[in-house]
DNA sequence: TTGAAAGCGCTACCAT
DNA sequence: ATGGTAGCGCTTTCAA
């Protein structure tokens, strides 16, 4: 069932069929309601690829994360991909893992299938150099990136100012008379060390040295974050309370204080990062900083449409985080 | 720069690139490096609108679930989107929401797509009259089902027997003396349905009545889930275990269970479903059911990859799931 | 308001 | 082994 199939049904030209199917103003309401009626009848649907052809757009973005098992960028897919659909676009999705060959090789495959623009969430990029594969997809396509900060042509930038919300978290500790704060990461992305940074900075503006022992880098695997506080607490490396880059690694964290029978927040507050769902899941819930996903996401779609139709668009954007108060720290 | 541009620059015909690009073994050592050569240098890409118009598929799987967001289903998309992948499929993610006709129309948005094939994970269908978007998905593309059982042409169904799996725990905390287990669900899906059927049979099978107050259907929602065990626990009726199912419930009951001083699981032992990350997170931790997402994922693909290769494959396929002992409850 | 026809860039069949 | 060419199903320009 084509085009010239309804045309010939209709009694007009393809020509016809094909402004109705594009809601043309030029189609007499009669023909347009003659049409519509054997489009329907005979459940007609476009064929995509063909209109593809003629438009070059399949009205396809592609979507790329380091992996949407994860919590974080699960709901960050999540928000995307349904604000995406409110303006008629659909998600191709693409898991890529931390490998960089890798990720170019998915974004070379997803600009091979014409997707109109990509979006990338938290991609990491610590060096320079690592940003290439961004710089040739922004050659071909608008290219979003949440979460991180590039200066390349045809780029926009979304993030959330993680530098200044961990940097804000680490003096609400000290005012509560905490100076020796463990601080607790994973990845060494953009948003990894905006984080890190914050937290150093802030130590220092305080008129604290920053004590390398003090900043551990772990994987995100429960039992190895839990032995690594534990051995920090056995070596009698004293710290008054705890920031985790990641909800999950404050967790984690949490559970070694447990096991040594720290209360927490009164011998050691606790402050995870995101706030997902796995604040609610600790116990006590663990106090974390929100950092937006929700807007984040929404905002770059909507500056997605915007580059779309041809709006002048900010290339970077920063929305500022906050602390959401639960029970293992309370300003 | 399209195959003309290459097929002139390398001296040859159109057909003989597309040769080249298909990998024909019709053409000579000599002409493929040429044309390779040019098309390299050119950074040539085929069209995929063009490819797709004559071949009718662009290669795109349509992934299916309520919401990404959740932890379940992210795992589920995430090993699916990397399976198909592996076979050259990408994925168009869609979250449909629980709303029955919005899943009716997204199907229909992606089949217009033209995606090859739908896999449709955890969809939910209580009754009957509930499936007739999926047989209208499977009149024209192979669906696959994942954790749902429906009996319709071109439908393939790959299922983890929940049923069993929830029957055995009961066994066991039988075995252990509990007679009185609270039951916590949240969905009615077919998987919903068939946890709350092991629980109610096995039950019947070691000859105790189904307690009606003693299932309780709640929201995915911490507090709520917390305050209706409190309310049972302050209503004094009695229960010496709890099953959940979904880990996410099973934490929220922990945390009533801890307010109200009763301790896990010398008290109360509890387990939970789908051995997710929250298990870990729990204090202490979870022990849950492994549903096998992956296994159950990579099976659904493996069997839509056989479809597409003409073998025979079977319509329904079920995985046995099996308890992952942690803390809140052992053997 | 409508129709005719020229692309869009590929694949595959038929020749050679 | 290679080339010529007819579709694939649409959009869009140009004429009427």
């Amino acid at each position: 069932m084509n085009i010239y199939d309804i045309a010939e049904r209709a009694g007009v030209s393809i020509a016809t069929v094909s402004r109705v199917l594009n809601g043309s103003p030029n189609v007499s309401t009669k023909t347009k309601a003659k049409v519509l009626g054997v489009i329907e009848e005979a459940g007609y649907t476009p064929n995509v690829f063909a209109r593809g052809l003629g438009l070059n757009t399949m009205k396809m973005i592609g979507v790329l994360c380091t992996d949407v098992a994860d919590i974080f960028y699960a709901k960050a897919v999540s928000v995307i991909e349904n604000a995406l659909r409110q303006y008629g676009y659909d998600s191709l999705l693409c898991s890529t893992g931390k490998n960089i060959e890798d990720k170019q090789k998915y974004i070379d495959l997803l600009l091979a299938k014409r997707v109109d623009a990509l979006i990338l969430i938290g991609s990491i990029f610590k060096e320079e150099t690592d940003n290439s594969h961004i710089e040739k997809a922004a050659a071909k396509v608008p290219t979003v990136i949440i979460n991180g900060l590039i200066d390349v042509p045809n780029t926009y930038c979304v993030t959330c100012d993680e530098y200044q919300a961990m940097y804000d978290q680490v003096i609400h500790l000290n005012k509560k008379g905490c100076h020796d704060i463990l601080y607790l990461y994973d990845v060494e992305s953009y948003s990894g060390l905006q984080k890190l940074n914050g937290f150093k900075d802030a130590l220092k503006h305080c008129g604290f040295g920053v004590n390398p022992k003090l900043i551990a880098k772990v994987d995100k695997d429960m039992s190895q974050i839990e032995a690594t506080v534990i051995e920090l607490l056995d070596a009698d490396i004293h710290f008054s309370a705890i920031i985790a880059s990641e909800d999950q690694l404050a967790i984690g964290a949490m559970h070694a204080l447990q096991k040594k029978g720290l209360r927490i927040p009164e011998d050691i507050p606790v402050i995870g990062f995101n706030n997902s769902l796995l604040c609610e899941c600790a116990m006590p819930k663990l106090s974390s900083v929100d950092n937006m996903v929700e807007t984040l996401c929404n905002t770059a779609v909507n500056v997605l449409t915007d580059v779309f139709d041809g709006k002048t668009v900010t290339n970077k954007m920063t929305l500022s985080a906050k602390l959401v108060e639960r029970d293992t720290f309370k300003l």
